[in-house]
DNA sequence: CTTGATAGTTCAACTTACTTGAGTTAATGC
DNA sequence: GCATTAACTCAAGTAAGTTGAACTATCAAG
């Protein structure tokens, strides 16, 4: 199996315009609020050029006008903002037993949300189910199904045949499919496929705690662990899209080698519990659990300062990152006392003397956080600027 | 400390037509010799468009016409390929010890080479012998100053404040400087500044085993051991552009963890000999041991397969490259054998059924690497397709 | 309170570089 | 041979950017 080369097109009128729409697009989204003087001199483009663009935008009810804000002489420049109605975004996530759904408006806030249960994980049920997902959610939200801009499908990777395949947490019969164009085909729209933990990384990236990072690392909590490395605003996905499979990595435990999923992840936990005949099936039960202290648990914890400082460790070395973001299903305060009792080791190009933030913190976008990185990959899309790469 | 956002410009006439020079330059690059048609039909160009940049192109003496091909019926395509005096790239290497140049042509072959020795690594000393140098090479090869097309520079890493600084690998007296602007400065061109890992790897890209990859690492023995990813043609950087420090990566050895560096590097190796009494200060030495089947040598390279093995592992499971080459200053008998006896683990994503490479190969450009790797990067400037990317 | 400086915005003319479609050239194959 | 095919060129057309002058709204100085 050859992985597809990029391949760059070339410039013409079109392809430049939807660039520089883009460019404008992203230039507001992250300032929240901007004027076109301003997007002119840092994208390099004339104001007249932004105008028109500008204009554009809204008319198709992208941007918003905001007013004219006055800062020191000369005429105040009208502000613009993202219309959050301008277009919405689908994310969904096929878990092994449920299937979630989250619509997100061009701002990133999330304006529908649900889960269905699935009875299997087959092709067809999950086509079918995922169908019936859509448009409960456009019947409930009330929004029209032209303004959504597309899908982001998010199913446990990882994707295609690798050494990894006889861990089981991936989904059966989905192996020959062609997944994307099985979405693409059910929902009737573009879609955007991902592994759990990237989608959850860009997610971040829009609308969490790595809004402005170059790089950084997403250490994401699902059936195992996953990675997300985003760079650049790109997401990293290796040459087959498998990048990150990160919890089958060896670190150092606290008593000798052991497989980062076996030290650090839900299952781990989950296993310690019932080991010491504690029953935690959910994440709520977690929660549960960690509120009223339970030693187990607390030990459990403990126990993954070592593997997870080193497992930082080597994130950190190999990638350089801003900071390392760890998120997922798992529950906020469980994750807040591993960050802090992991055992960072001083060895690391992370370790300067001059850093902004710590090393290790958590994500922001709770527990959808993989459904709404899904969404968030179409959003991404579309501020992209791009031109036109195929594959 | 906060790195530089990269921001994307706007596109207009210029900037487009930029692109599609260097869009048409890369399709020429990577097909050896190819006809208009076939460019238009792949960059999405009309044959117009491809017409009249690949006269632009002609008269800059950057292609050649190579007469017509007759493939079937219908008007045989003209083609055309890259001129290889069209121009030249810089390469230079800084090594505690001495200074190493490399003339480049378009095509990527090596039209001069040579070595210069350093007294010592002060940036005034370093200054003066690197004018000299680019002087020497031009009077020698009988290039034309003006046919340069900027200078690549290699300096072992990490640059800036890390939490690996007393590593002492590093120049001494570069802590505050701005290397790039110094260079620049000394050499009259444009300059990209990059450590050895990575210039090495980007070497491969152009001239050697990794040229149609769309992800691969390379591992390159230098003063440690360092590591560089490319993907989509692309560096990984990271924030700081400290990506690839894998030498301080904890990784299970023989007989416990152990530093990646201290059991998988040149310097390893020169210790592991010298507690045997042998002396072998240079690559030719260890060469020399290595033809004469030193047993310590030997045992020296059978201890780095469990240790190389687990380091490729992580770096597969992280990264999911194609192929990791390994290359650098080490005897290339000696990187085959390594790679004959590494111990690479079944559980990892890379070790899939149907894979067209081994998991681990050897560079192919010898022991200049990081020297060529430097003019590479001036030519993987000038034939990657971006519509400005400032940063 | 006027007036000059400053900065954002628009208008209209201009420019660049790509596309389009008709026409030309040089092969193949029946 | 002659129709077919494909690459290529020419000339006209078009999209989208730039440029520079004019206009507007605010601030600050006198």
């Amino acid at each position: 199996m050859k992985p597809k080369l990029e391949i760059v097109a070339g410039a013409n009128a079109g392809r430049s315009r939807s660039h520089n729409r883009q460019v404008v697009l992203d230039f507001v989204r992250t300032a929240g609020q901007i004027g076109r003087a301003e997007i002119a001199k840092f994208s390099g483009l004339s104001t007249q050029a932004v105008s028109n663009i500008i204009a554009d935008l809204q008319t198709d009810g992208l941007l918003l006008e905001r007013g004219r804000l006055s800062s020191g002489r000369g005429l105040p420049a009208v502000q613009y903002a993202l219309n959050p109605k301008g277009g919405y975004a689908f994310g969904f996530e096929v878990r092994p037993d449920a299937l979630f759904v989250a619509l997100l408006g061009l701002d990133g806030q999330c304006v529908f949300s649900r889960r269905m249960g699935l009875e299997n994980t087959s092709p067809d049920h999950v086509r079918e189910r995922i169908r019936v997902l859509q448009q409960t959610a456009l019947d409930q939200s009330g929004i029209p199904a032209n303004r959504t801009l597309g899908a982001g499908v998010v199913m446990p990777g990882p994707f295609g045949a690798t050494g990894l395949s006889n861990r089981g947490s991936e989904l059966q019969d989905w192996q020959d499919i062609d997944a994307k164009a099985l979405f693409e085909d059910a929902l009737g729209l573009s879609v955007h496929l991902e592994n759990d933990a990237n989608a959850a990384a860009m997610s971040e990236h829009f609308t969490g705690v790595a809004q402005r990072l170059k790089a950084y690392a997403y250490l994401y909590f699902g059936t195992g662990l996953g990675l997300g490395l985003v760079s650049n605003g790109r997401l990293m996905r290796g040459a087959f899209g498998n990048a990150g499979e990160i919890g089958h990595v060896m670190v150092q435990g606290n008593q000798g080698p052991i497989m980062l999923e076996n030290a650090v992840s839900r299952l781990s936990a989950q296993t310690h519990l019932r080991d010491a005949g504690i029953h935690a099936a959910s994440s709520e039960d977690l929660e549960a659990l960690h509120a009223q202290s339970c030693p187990q648990l607390i030990d459990w914890i403990r126990a993954t300062a070592v593997p997870l400082g080193n497992a930082v460790a080597i994130i950190e070395n190999l990638f350089d990152p801003e900071v390392v973001i760890l998120g997922g299903a798992m529950p906020e305060p469980i994750l807040d006392q591993m960050i802090a009792v992991a055992a960072l080791p001083e060895r690391s190009v992370a370790n300067r003397a001059n850093r902004l933030q710590p090393r290790l913190i958590r994500g922001g976008s709770g527990r959808m956080t993989a459904t709404l990185g899904a969404a968030t990959l179409v959003i991404s899309h579309t501020f992209t600027p791009q031109i036109a790469v195929q594959s």
